[in-house]
DNA sequence: CCGCCTCAGGAATGCGCTTTCCTCGGATAG
DNA sequence: CTATCCGAGGAAAGCGCATTCCTGAGGCGG
């Protein structure tokens, strides 16, 4: 790897006066010189250290992104928002999957910091685990106050700047309105029972079952890991124990996509004999047969907020928006049967 | 922020002493000194600066992974295999989005060398600019040169260990499945002319066509740019000039997706009236209706393999492997009517 | 014609860390 | 009791670069 010495050296410059060149410094160069530099630098196909740059100069230009999977569908929406205005404002991105594992995250949290990132931006449930949140809050405290930013998404019990989806009161209206509709007996599919965005979303559920004059009964809860496969089997075992069930909500989109899948599987038609609800509105909630009722989240939007968030020099103590969600209506919900 | 120096000064000891204990040396300390190092370390929230620990040591840890979106479902599943290798061999991913830029493609390289990865990775289709090709090999090589690993998936035209979907023989076998069921009048949905993909796999239907001794002619193909709406678009461009198409193959599955929704808007029943077919059997294939006709390619397989060969470090010569494409038969496809 | 100012180029320092090399005290052997 | 060895801790060099400071040459005014 050729160096700036080697550059310098080859060009017949000092070392100085290639750096000046090739990192475009004020300094002015004569015409002669910095040509023969470029003509090294193209020769030699140098390009700058950028660890010794960095640690020269000390301008953190990096960020970095924490989510647990970009590969699911609602980090990858997160993350394109999270992107578009990173590179808006010239910064590089690096994308670190914790797939949902606390450690993973602790462990990440030091390694984006050991990066000298100028931000890092949270996104996903957060933990009912005091123990580790606590850790990583005193963490995220410590690199806040050695001068970094950190926004979070969908975790209010971390510092930083927070961009908080609504997910109770979008699981509220989801249920509001599948109670409104006339079901009765309704199943619930969810995510990990130690995820926040989990409880939350069945928090909002139970208060539309009391606006209704019910109650959730918690042998109607499934609980699985939000995925499409997961989503299938919690319905097939909710329908297993209670085959009368009229309405199944799933508390994210894949899972209702699962369920969906189940219920063709078992012959049962949505919406004519089960209704099916989703949430997030992910870009295939449309596309699916039937369409999917869900609730709306602007996804990159989120991100798009937080990362602004981030970025933002003049950040006078912590901002938080909350995102509304709202619901929309497709095919796969209905009346029950009569 | 802590440093090493500070730490040093708090316990009492010099900073090689703290550079033992924090980064595992194999050097002994007594455990006097380790315990008021650590115990530093802790107050001080101190963690080493990456990029000083890299100037100083070399020893390269990172990989750099270049793709056209993560957010897009097939980059999202390729990402998915090279995470999982990568994670395995302690390595920390840097994922840079080009969006399909050949510029920023360019530029991406360039940072991924400057933050000295020992490896990149690049997947997604190669374009039709030799130009263009020319100057990323250069620097590819280059990289090689320095040390570096390069591993590509589905991009022929460039240095480095190879991983290749048969996208080529895939669409034969979906164009042979086409004709085969008595398809006469068949459109294609394609993505970006500029991308070797989209024309690989057009060979692969003109192959097809051939040996059914039918042609596929240029205006029965309609570009656009492998999204699901530019797949709607496409399809009502298609049908709007020949209405009497049988059949719609398209390029990849988010294209599919968006002509089934085209379909159904239009009320031409799938498979019924016509078929669809899609290509790379992404996770949402099979739940869409009707489930779609479409050649799996191994996606997250396929990004593992090109991580294992970045990182095998007896790398004796470029590797290469073709991945070959089966096609699923689902139920989107079916004769056409009489 | 001389002194001063301007400006381009180079020498040198420091960023935070690892690692080699040196030092010094204690333990061991003779 | 002294010579030697061993091992733990510290001093110092160096990784690749940016940048400050210094130097020397040319241009200007007096």
């Amino acid at each position: 790897m050729a160096t700036l010495a080697d550059v310098a050296r080859r060009a017949g410059v000092s070392p100085a006066t290639v750096s000046r060149v090739v990192s475009g410094s004020d300094r002015r160069v004569t015409e002669e010189l910095r040509s023969r530099v470029l003509r090294a630098v193209e020769e030699l196909q140098y390009v700058p250290n950028a660890h010794a740059q960095l640690l020269a100069r000390a301008d953190r230009t990096a960020v970095g992104v924490l989510v647990h999977d970009v590969s699911d569908p609602y980090f990858a929406e997160i993350t394109r928002g999270l992107q578009r205005v990173a590179i808006e404002h010239g910064r590089l991105v690096i994308i670190c999957n914790s797939y949902r594992d606390p450690e993973r995250e602790l462990a990440y949290v030091e390694l984006l910091r050991a990066q000298q990132v100028a931000a890092i931006v949270l996104a996903g449930s957060g933990y009912h685990d005091a123990a580790f949140t606590k850790a990583l809050a005193g963490k995220l405290r410590a690199y806040e106050r050695s001068g970094g930013s950190v926004a979070v998404i969908g975790r209010h019990e971390l510092p930083g700047h927070a961009v908080m989806p609504a997910n109770e009161a979008g699981a509220f209206s989801i249920g509001d309105e599948v109670y409104r509709l006339g079901h009765r007996r309704v199943g619930v599919i969810a995510g990990p029972q130690v995820l926040t965005t989990t409880t939350d979303r069945i928090a909002g559920l139970r208060r539309a079952a009391r606006a209704h004059g019910r109650t959730l009964p918690a042998r109607r809860i499934a609980y699985g890991d939000f995925g499409r496969d997961s989503g299938a089997e919690a319905t097939e075992s909710l329908l297993a124990a209670e085959p009368d069930l009229t309405a199944i909500v799933a508390l994210n989109d894949s899972m209702a996509i699962g369920a969906l899948a189940a219920l063709r599987a078992l012959g049962r038609a949505v919406p004519g004999e089960i209704t099916v609800t989703g949430f997030d509105d992910m870009p295939i909630a449309q596309d699916v047969t039937p369409a999917l009722t869900t609730v709306r989240l602007p996804l990159e939007d989120m991100g798009a907020r937080a990362m602004t968030f981030a970025l933002d020099p003049r950040a006078t103590g912590p901002r938080a928006d909350t995102i509304p969600a709202a619901l929309v209506r497709r095919a796969s919900s209905g009346p029950p049967p009569n």
